[in-house]
RNA sequence: GUGGGCGUAGCUCAGCUGGUAGAGCUCCUGGUUGUGGUCCAGGCGGUCGUGGGUUCGAGUCCCAUCGCUCACCCCA
């Protein structure tokens, strides 16, 4: 049997290459007006970082990383997510120095050993951002107010924003405990898997789409309705934010992200066009991640959003063809050799152009040329070669006209390329 | 990890109650001498996921196995 690629893996073609680029270029631009600079971290790191940063009641952690032992016996993960390892680098870099906050992007593949599904895959790459050394709540809505800006000139469809508040430490220790004490009377009728979660993180309960924790939860107490003055202030001051800057949101009480270093605000945007794995992007505030990976107490808030989500979200219409400006057709073998330097000085003067292999025929190379959408072919037989003369054939028009080869740039530039 | 669906040419699929493999698209070559997109003709291309079994004979039935896919869980 021929190698695949591995279960959870994808090969990305041209098509959604092209459609990728897009989503990288517009979130370079965006970054770029939000004062954000790009790192780029290891694709593994010390497993430690994510055992500390990520949380070890998290599935990621649990049961999802690719972890191994390296040929020097330390024990290395492949980057399930993007906050911890950018973290560590804000850390080892003194960046708590710089003058804050500290505004770091990146696009970087991640790795997680979950079931396939449809928009769920073992290797994905994800756009995230981190702000680091600020708790203003002005901050967290900028956060916010960038992402749904890409997805904006990405022109993702049906994205819809989702709001809520984790509350401080303290507090969502009490309420953690306001929770049990809800729950505590209904174990009997939760399934295995929620009472288990209960001991971990109860609030994952809200999460579930069980129908008997559904009913369970109905009248629990909400944590957004239990924050203390401070967090309630924050998370205020952040809705006062998205609506000044027109930022439609719906807050959600049940909103829980899974991972355990989120403090106040978290959100996610989600797509109706993408099943069920419907988040295309989320995040928040984690305002003891640093800490907790060694360094000095520094708030910090930040996303991540899944480029193949994206990709899936804008479908295949977004895939545009490419384009080609010229064809270069010359079926006699030597003429063609002859013509290299002409297509060399063609794609250094910035002309998209393809050249037919020599010994086809004139008609499989029109053909080609065709079916490659290019605006002009040049035509040099032997005729033409003879006299240092190319004819070029408009595609949309049919029109032909001979000109010297030196100037055949000129009639087959694409339109803002100076010749 | 659990459950549903599916595995036939590069792609999308058809093959009814078992008789020894097809279509469309793509690609290639032609339709007279150097010209595309339409049309016409021809061609390339498949150990019918894999391994067993039943049968005179299996793509079609049975068993196993692998893979893909969707969903739960979780997340991007």
């Amino acid at each position: 049997m021929a190698p695949r690629a591995p279960k959870g893996t994808r090969d990305v073609l041209p098509a959604e290459g092209r459609v990728r680029a897009g989503v990288e270029a517009v979130s370079a631009e965006v970054m770029a007006t939000h004062g954000f600079g790009r790192v780029v971290t290891p694709t593994f790191e010390e497993t430690e970082v994510f055992v500390r940063g990520v949380g070890t009641a998290t599935d990621i952690v649990r049961k999802e990383m690719y972890t191994f032992e390296d040929r020097g016996g330390r024990s290395i993960t492949l980057r399930p997510e993007g906050t911890a390892p950018v973290a560590r680098a804000y850390v080892e870099h003194g960046m708590h120095k710089l003058p804050q906050p500290v505004k770091l992007w990146y696009m970087a593949p991640m790795f997680r050993y979950e079931a396939p599904q449809s928009g769920r895959f073992r290797e994905h790459w994800q756009v995230g951002a981190e702000a680091f050394g600020s708790d203003d709540p002005l901050l967290d809505a900028e956060m916010i107010a960038l992402l749904a800006e890409i997805y904006a000139r990405l022109d993702v469809p049906d994205v819809r924003l989702r709001i809520s508040s984790m509350g401080d430490p303290d507090g969502r220790t009490a309420y953690r405990e306001m929770l049990l004490a809800h729950l505590a009377p209904r174990a009997d009728s939760l399934p295995r898997d929620a009472r288990e979660r209960m001991d971990e993180n109860p609030l994952r309960l809200f999460d579930m789409k069980d129908d008997a924790v559904r009913t369970a939860m109905a009248d629990a107490p909400l944590l957004l309705d239990n924050l203390g003055d401070a967090a309630r202030e924050h998370h205020q001051r952040v809705l006062e934010a998205l609506r000044l800057m027109g930022i439609p949101y719906e807050e959600d009480p049940s909103l829980v992200r899974g991972l355990d270093y989120y403090t106040r605000t978290v959100f996610e945007f989600t797509c109706d066009r993408l099943g069920a794995q419907s988040g295309i992007g989320g995040g928040g505030r984690y305002d003891g991640l640093v800490e907790s990976l060694g360094g000095p107490a520094v708030p910090g808030v930040g996303f991540g959003t899944g480029v193949e989500r994206i990709t899936l979200a804008l479908g295949d219409a977004a895939a545009g063809a490419p384009v080609v400006d010229a064809y270069l057709a010359a079926p006699e073998a030597d003429i063609r050799m002859a013509l290299m330097p002409v297509l060399r000085d063609l794609r250094r003067s910035g002309v998209r152009v393809e050249a037919g292999p020599a010994g086809k025929s004139l008609k499989a190379m029109m053909r080609h040329a065709s079916s490659l959408g290019a605006r002009h072919v040049i035509i040099v037989g032997p005729r033409e070669h003879a006299e240092g003369l190319a004819t070029i054939r408009d595609m949309t028009t049919g029109d032909q006209v001979e000109v010297p080869v030196g100037e055949v740039h000129v009639h087959v530039a694409a339109p803002g390329v100076d010749a």
